[in-house]
DNA sequence: GTCTATACCAAGATAGAC
DNA sequence: GTCTATCTTGGTATAGAC
């Protein structure tokens, strides 16, 4: 078998564990297993952790501009908005797209990962403006409802969509007309979630 | 000097390093040395790195929860939802607090962290609904332009300011009429951002 | 192109002195 | 209450065989 085809495959692997567990969350052994390789295999292909990490980031950053080109040469009898606002949600099937951007946003401080978020953002940000024909509040607000579907997905909010009526209210708010497919494609890992706790109390 | 002051000091310094590098990129070492002890101090003072998170997690929640229901027991001259922007923007002055909710809302996935960060999440959210009196759309609203507002701090937009206009023109449209405080409050780290890379190579 | 074996280092946690 | 020293694990990366 090809092994550009390997290389697609781990690529997928390590957006999917990345996305889960972060950048320095993530090893090279769970995503060389996910993608049935071996370890030193994957750091092989990539040089290292953190090349594959910015490999992946620039992949979930294509897959969102394209999906953004093709909404906005879309159907001209349904609003840009609503167009792109569909693209973004299609994004979420694959949810390491959506998480692994997340992460790489919060590493702004990163001397090396910092600076490609920042990029990839502004990319974002500036195919809304130009290509999209958004004005700037326009842009941020669309921008601002994606980070909170974002978080929705990040945090995990279906896995409490049973047993919370604010779960279900708030999501049916962030994905409007949309709860059915959303929760088919993310289903919960285990029960429902305790209380957060209170303050630790030091051992002994 | 009082340990209860030393604790606190502790904590102070994890919610800056938390913030700054994620959970897992975080070390105890660092946080020690932040905070001027020694490193096994801090895993004795918690317990574990693990519940050392989960204590500065439920602090930054705390500190939002306070500034919203003072914010909504405030000025009534004022509208709600101003009210409310600006004691968040307020918040920002100590970007641990919201980069750690940020990196905690990505971790969803983890067996302690998730159930702690889903939580949260829906704890601020009801407050707004109820003691704010929201309705759903306003609430979500609401919490999609916080969401970008610690996107552009995660990501750190503010280090690219001088150097584009776009960012110049988002930063304006995320916290209008509040450009130069945050600006001071978060001097860039380093110049400007250059491209992100494209594909990586395989060494050899 | 892909693996096994392994070197090497970093980090969380423990023991125990003061 | 706080430190120094250290144990132990686990994770990235390299060497080298197939």
């Amino acid at each position: 078998m090809p092994s550009e085809e390997r290389r697609e495959l781990v690529l997928d692997a390590a957006m999917t564990v990345f996305g889960d567990l972060g950048y320095a969350g993530a090893t090279t052994d769970m995503i060389a297993r996910a993608a049935g390789v071996s370890q030193p295999y994957v750091v092989r292909m990539f040089g290292t952790k953190e090349q594959l990490f910015l490999d992946v980031l620039g992949r979930a950053l294509d897959a969102i501009m394209q999906a953004f080109r093709t909404a906005i040469a879309g159907d001209p009898d349904l609003p840009l908005q609503r167009r792109l606002g569909l693209a973004y949600f299609e994004l979420t099937a694959n949810r390491g797209i959506l998480l692994c951007l997340m992460h790489a946003f919060a590493l702004g401080a990163d001397p090396v990962i910092g600076p490609a978020a920042r990029c990839g953002f502004m990319e974002v940000y500036q195919l809304l403006r130009e290509e999209g024909g958004m004005d700037a509040p326009e842009a941020s607000e669309f921008l601002a409802g994606g980070m909170l579907a974002n978080v929705v997905l990040g945090v995990r909010l279906f896995d409490d969509y049973d047993s919370d009526p604010a779960v279900q209210e708030l999501m049916g708010a962030v994905f409007p007309e949309k709860l059915d497919l959303i929760r088919r494609s993310h289903p919960p890992l285990k029960a429902a979630t305790p209380a957060r706790g209170g303050v630790s109390a030091p051992p002994r």
